[in-house]
RNA sequence: GGUUCCGUCGUCUAGUGGUCCAGGACGUCUGGUUCUCAUCCAGAAAAUCGCGGGUUCGACUCCCGCCGGAAUCACCA
């Protein structure tokens, strides 16, 4: 099998939301697949979108998604630098190569002239297509071209606009006609390059030889063949990868409808290996019936052509059970101390905003607090806590049905308050049995139910905000009020 | 508006002319199991395969038209 080589290219524009990272899972299973490379490279060419620590968290996001990179950021490579402000004069170089062959022109027109010629087009309702304006400098020999290229002024392509076909792995064939090909800038007036000249010129330095990005970039292929054609390269395999939606609506995801963050998930408890599976598994399957897939099975299965040509919607219920599905994997795998010490070593990655101190404090604690439990009974049991409580999910449930919401309601108060008036030092498993049992013996109704009753309660215990710590307990979330405690005790220490 | 892409249960999907009165999974619902946490088991409802025409003995699967949705038309990527 011919090797493959793909590449991740995101923009610092901000962090990765689960909208745009499979965009880079995809071609990184087509490259390990293959025995290829996955490359990846940042594009920052537009200043003006740049945030600053943006590149961080991409690295961060990538590596927890365990989608390490065999070129790039921190990891240097043949085709470095792997920053395409870092390139400058290379692409100046390939641009200069254009303009040698007669195909890149420098553009003097201003922006006031463009906008007049778009308007000019619009009101005479034909397509705005540069080229019909293209300037009589366009002609000009290339020395004359090079002599008046100089900052401040944009090149662009001279295209040759004719019907184009190709072959996309996930589309199929495709085809477009000449009027979709213009004269597109290949070099900004900063000196700076287009991502549409850019990421040609980096994609064969770099000897990609499968681009996977989103459909947006479908309708600019046609250029981009020209383009592949005026500098004598082969176009790599062209991978278009469909939207993933929001849950409502038919849009696609993105972080103006509240996309979270992939490392937004991590924070919640949510495992890399479920995420990994889950995002794979939106928009492609190997054609059978399996749902839980390793990264290593994903590798092995893993087929571009496979991959669904509709977009995809977005469900955040399938991901949580699917993450219920890995920790209980993990957790009869690795046991559950490791299990749970790699979940608290993600936490401390991701809540940066304290004390460096202060955090090592807090984890000692818990540390200690977890050498002294030694199996999952007496851990949910310690951390079994904090019964907040939503009246209409309890009264769906089929146990607690032959309750009134009101008598529910009674009984979740009595044994709440019970529960909480056992001090730090009584939290037993022994105590609790105790104080739940006395409460028992004043009720007619059957043990059974009240057990469960209390039992539900927990499950529905919201995240800890004051902590901002969750440990996912076989796929429920856990709020951990015991280590609120911990946190006070903390405080009232540093006073 | 031009161009291009897409269209199977609520959702993710299987399906490449007969084995599909359409299979699996999430979710939902109904039973059962559990006086530690997690559940787990059985079952049900749910798609006239966007619509209308062809082709064919036979179409979810091929062709045409229509409708619906989406993407793109920047010195953003």
């Amino acid at each position: 099998m011919k090797k493959i080589v793909t590449r991740f290219a995101p923009s610092p524009t901000g962090y990765i939301h689960i909208g745009n990272v499979r965009s880079a899972i995809y071609p990184y299973l087509a490259a390990k697949q293959s025995g290829g490379k996955f490359i990846l490279r940042i594009e920052d060419t537009d200043q003006s979108r740049y945030v600053e620590g943006a590149t961080e968290l991409i690295l961060e996001t990538l590596r927890w998604l365990g989608l390490e990179w065999d070129e790039g950021p921190e990891k240097d490579g043949p085709a470095a630098p792997y920053f395409q402000s870092k390139r400058k004069s290379i692409y100046q170089d390939w641009a200069k190569r254009l303009i040698l062959k007669g195909r890149a022109y420098a553009d003097p027109t201003d922006p006031e002239t463009i906008q007049k010629y778009r308007d000019l087009d619009n009101t005479k309702k034909v397509p705005y297509l540069y080229r019909n304006h293209r300037p009589k400098e366009a002609d000009l020999s290339p020395s004359e071209i090079i002599s008046l290229w100089k900052e401040g002024v944009p090149i662009r392509f001279k295209s040759d606009p004719k019907p184009r076909k190709w072959h996309d792995e996930v589309m199929g064939d495709l085809h477009a006609g000449p009027e979709v090909q213009d004269d597109i800038i290949l070099i900004k007036k900063d000196g700076l390059p287009t991502y549409n000249f850019a990421h040609i010129v980096d994609d064969t330095l770099m000897g990609v030889n499968l681009v996977a990005r989103g459909v947006e970039y479908l309708s600019s292929t046609p250029n981009y063949l020209a383009l592949y054609e005026a500098l004598d390269l082969n176009p790599p395999l062209f991978v278009s990868l469909p939207h993933i939606l929001a849950p409502q609506g038919n849009k696609k995801l993105s972080k103006r409808d509240g996309a979270k963050s992939v490392t937004e998930y991590r924070d919640d408890g949510i495992l890399p290996e479920a995420m990994l599976n889950y995002l794979a598994c939106l928009g492609w399957n190997d054609g059978t019936e399996q749902e839980l897939y390793t990264k290593s099975e994903l590798i092995e299965k893993f087929s571009v052509s496979r991959i669904q040509n509709s977009g995809a919607r977005f469900d955040e219920t399938k991901l949580l059970w699917m993450n219920g599905q890995w920790i209980r994997r993990l957790v009869s795998e690795q046991g559950i101390d490791k299990f749970f010490e790699r979940t608290l070593d993600y936490w401390l990655e991701s809540s940066k905003s304290y004390e460096e101190s202060y955090k090592k404090k807090v984890l000692s604690i818990i540390y200690d607090r977890l050498k002294t439990l030694s199996d999952l009974q007496e851990m949910t049991t310690y951390f079994f806590t904090d019964p907040k409580f939503d009246i209409e999910m309890l009264t769906k449930n089929k146990f607690l049905k032959k309750f009134s919401e009101l008598e529910l309601k009674s009984l979740l108060e009595t044994s709440i308050s019970a529960l909480e008036a056992i001090d730090e030092k009584n939290w037993t498993e022994e105590n609790l049995n105790k104080t739940l049992n006395s409460l028992l013996e004043k009720t007619e109704k059957k043990p059974a139910e009240l057990f469960s009753l209390i039992r539900i309660s927990v499950s529905f215990a919201p995240f800890s905000p004051a902590l901002d710590l969750t440990l996912s307990v076989l796929g429920r979330n856990v709020t951990l009020s015991r280590l609120q405690s911990v946190q006070s005790a903390l405080l009232l220490d540093n006073q």
